[in-house]
DNA sequence: CTTGCTTTGTAGTAAAATTACAAAAATTAT
DNA sequence: ATAATTTTTGTAATTTTACTACAAAGCAAG
């Protein structure tokens, strides 16, 4: 009974499989072979009954259904389920790499699912504050000027056409030198938006700190940990894509998903002021 | 017997909320209660029993354990366990427009998830058929040449990235007068890639026809129905989002995967030929 | 209207999970 | 150290839940 209430009070509404993880070293040896048995994999466990189960861990068929009880469920059959949720987001947390020998409904949906994926990691990353913050900033700006290069130009065009579009003063100069102009004359209301999927890219920098000079302003979609993101006022940090592939753009879908987001944002915060 | 193929057929690896609303309109009533049943509150329904959820449906239990079948599963319990994966996201729930009242987190979330809503949507309805053809199209072409206009200038400018990346020659002309001329002067070899969100627009559709009129190959990525998907030799198409509110871009990061699928293709073959 | 086919429900069966209780282990007090 | 008490674990019975076989009802074609 004292035991139940213990472990009950660990219970969030959180992640079951990171509960189970936390509670392992304050769990009884017969307790911590179920754990274990379930934890070694949480997908399998879900499809078996609690006979199986309980022969797998060396334990009865009753010690299997007090230790589901213990994690704040009804039973065994509860406990498959908040499981199954559990499991689910790490199961999109694998990204299938696209293989030279895959056929086109293989790299297509493998494509899609990889994106969906980047996309469900960011949902749970996204800071809704930062975005608040760079949504009064754009709003409060008087010109934004968007930087971003190679990959990033077409992320640069698109928050350029949305920011526009949602009745800001939004201007991307496209060539090097102009970037370069721009990031010197900055006046009083200017924001400078900087771009960059890897955060390093040395032209980049070279307008950050040309920017910094003048205590501008500065918005950055990049990487947490880059050189972009430390001479910028203000960050927007999407987590960089683990393979970096040159097969796999999927991350890019995230940078423009954001964007949608600030459009969003900028055109609610209008009609609600205005 | 027949059914059950049929409906097998569209079981696809993700969605069963998405599987269940595509397959409404093609079940008959006694299924039809129970999908409706359940669709209403999926969550719910995950911690029904067969029993309840026959008698709130008003069918009878094997009607219910019948249905899960035909969604591609062993059988009740399974059926709730896929149901409750798919219930955790809240990624199903249908387009969510967004409200002037909405806060940050809520417009957030809402904006990734129609996204996502959006990618399972395209994974359905693609064709491989097409973007095999459109790669094989890109592959062979000695020129490519790509347009884009207003929301879909930043699509073509990562198409120029992309397919340049992947080690052909694309080229996306700015202004609309080179785009005119390289729409007139075709030469053998050249092919013209031409995205557009509403297919309707004037300008673009003239570029198509100049190209048609030396009966150049075309590839258009657009929607089904469009005086530019008429004009075209290659279709690939986008369903058109419901609601064409301002605040909601959310399908134009499906144009990007796109993009990224025909790129992996090219990558994919070109090293897979030589 | 009847024959053959499909769909739905009833009743019985099998399986799975839960409970009650007893045995074993561990802890504490004497 | 050992008896008493408490906690933990397992066995067996019970209950719940899901599934299967079969029959009745509904429907379509001849």
């Amino acid at each position: 009974m004292s035991q139940m209430n213990k472990v009950a009070a660990w219970s969030s509404e959180l992640n079951l499989i990171c509960e189970m993880r936390s509670a392992l070293s304050h769990l009884n040896k017969t307790e911590k072979k179920i754990a274990q048995n379930i934890l070694a994999d949480p997908e399998a466990a879900t499809q078996k009954s609690i006979a199986v189960l309980a022969k797998n861990s060396g334990v009865s068929e009753p010690s299997v259904n007090r230790f589901c009880k213990r994690f704040d469920t009804t039973g065994f059959p509860d406990f498959k389920l908040k499981l199954a949720k559990a499991a689910v987001s790490g199961i999109w947390e694998t990204v299938h790499p696209i293989k030279p020998e895959d056929d086109t409904g293989k790299y297509t949906t493998k494509i899609i699912n990889n994106t969906i994926a980047n996309l469900m990691a960011f949902k749970q990353s996204v800071s809704y504050q930062q975005i608040q913050l760079a949504v009064d900033a754009l709003i409060r700006a008087k010109r934004i000027f968007i930087v971003g290069l190679g990959g990033s130009s077409a992320t640069a065009r698109d928050a350029e056409c949305k920011f526009f579009q949602s009745g800001l003063s939004a201007c991307y100069p496209v060539d090097l030198i102009m970037q370069r102009m721009v990031a010197s004359n900055y006046a009083v209301g200017d924001l400078y938006f900087l771009i960059s999927q890897t955060g390093e890219t040395k032209e980049i920098i070279e307008v950050a700190e040309l920017a910094k000079l003048n205590n501008a302003p500065i918005i950055c979609l990049a990487p947490e940990i880059s050189r972009l993101s430390r001479l910028s006022t203000l960050k927007l940090q999407i987590g960089r894509v683990n393979s970096l592939d040159r097969l796999s753009f999927s991350s890019q879908a995230t940078y423009q998903v954001m964007l949608d987001i600030l459009a969003a944002g900028i055109s609610v915060q209008k009609k609600y002021n205005g």
